[in-house]
DNA sequence: CACGATGTTCCCTG
DNA sequence: CCAGGGAACATCGT
């Protein structure tokens, strides 16, 4: 499920109901593979994770591309100065962030459970791809990894030339690979790939340096851009209300409604979509609206 | 029963 | 060391 706009949908949904509340128990399922690595990161691993978040404030929350993190204020400490207490979400392929009652009974792949006063806030991965991180240290400090992070594809940063250098450099991958590649386009996932390839009427398979010039390069990154801010607005409810949940209307002018089943229809041509694996990923595409770019100069 | 799924990482090769 | 490709991870639904 979650590409830029999902995590930043399930991010806003725990936010809403839990900002600047305070956690009166966690509970880790440690069993669930989404605390795989935590152990190595943070001494005691789930176990001592709970522990810490109990009594924490939850005071901000955030997105880095996919992954999503929620900072909490610690009580007051003799010694030391860590006093606050960084989660990081990562959703890997089903991960979703839910609230619930404050009555809730964990339940079957919840990983991690906040209780808070009149709710409870549940990350629940059946398929347990995701990941949690937990940090700890004094407040203004960051955790390691939020530290030399990409720019995101909507900030001033992501520029064509940026966008350019990134075509050249991995000029014999297929464009679909590059565009997954969190390195470079933070929060693109399969699903946003293949509107962005087919709203730049770009071929999935095409040789990411057959892209590089700058018409070209300029043309895929207004797509880049133009279907983060619609998935942003249409699926996170950007600048106004969180939709109630994930069954937003899609329109039907987006690729999104006519990807999933053999069969589908271009909603540019009416001509038959298809679907093949390109950059190791199921992709999706119209072969005839998505053609080659004429060779153009730089 | 087999296959595929909106992700990442590790390993191998050139 | 770099770039690219493929497998593996675990579970569920069609």
């Amino acid at each position: 499920m979650p590409e830029l706009a999902e995590v930043e949908f399930f991010r806003r949904r725990w936010w809403e109901a839990g900002a600047r509340g305070r956690v009166r128990a966690a509970e880790a399922q440690p069993r669930s593979l989404v605390f795989r690595h935590l152990a190595r990161e943070f001494p005691g691993g789930a176990a001592a994770m709970a522990k810490s978040l109990a009594g924490a404030r939850l005071a901000g929350s955030g997105t880095d591309g996919k992954q999503m993190w929620f900072v909490f204020s610690l009580k007051k400490l003799r010694k030391g100065n860590r006093s606050t207490l960084w989660l990081g979400i990562h959703l890997g392929m089903t991960g979703e962030m839910r609230v619930e009652p404050a009555d809730y009974s964990v339940r079957k792949h919840d990983a991690l459970i906040l209780r808070l006063a009149g709710r409870s806030l549940v990350f629940h991965d059946p398929r347990q791809f995701g990941r949690v991180r937990v940090w700890r240290g004094a407040k203004g400090e960051a955790p390691p990894w939020r530290n030399n992070l990409p720019p995101e594809i909507l900030s001033p940063a992501f520029t064509v030339g940026r966008l350019r250098g990134v075509l050249v450099r991995h000029g014999r991958a297929p464009v679909k690979a590059v565009l997954l590649n969190q390195k470079y386009f933070p929060g693109v996932g399969n699903w946003m790939a293949d509107e962005i390839l087919w709203r730049a009427a770009i071929p999935p398979a095409t040789l990411a340096g057959q892209l590089a010039s700058a018409a070209t390069a300029k043309k895929l990154h207004a797509k880049i851009r133009q279907v983060a801010r619609d998935a942003l607005r249409v699926i996170a409810g950007a600048g106004g209300k969180l939709p109630p949940d994930l069954n937003v209307h899609i329109p039907d002018a987006w690729l999104f409604n006519h990807r999933w089943a053999d069969g589908g229809l271009c909603p540019k041509t009416q001509k038959p979509l298809r679907r093949e694996e390109i950059g190791g990923r199921t992709t999706c595409w119209s072969p005839a609206w998505q053609r080659r770019p004429k060779p153009g100069g730089t």
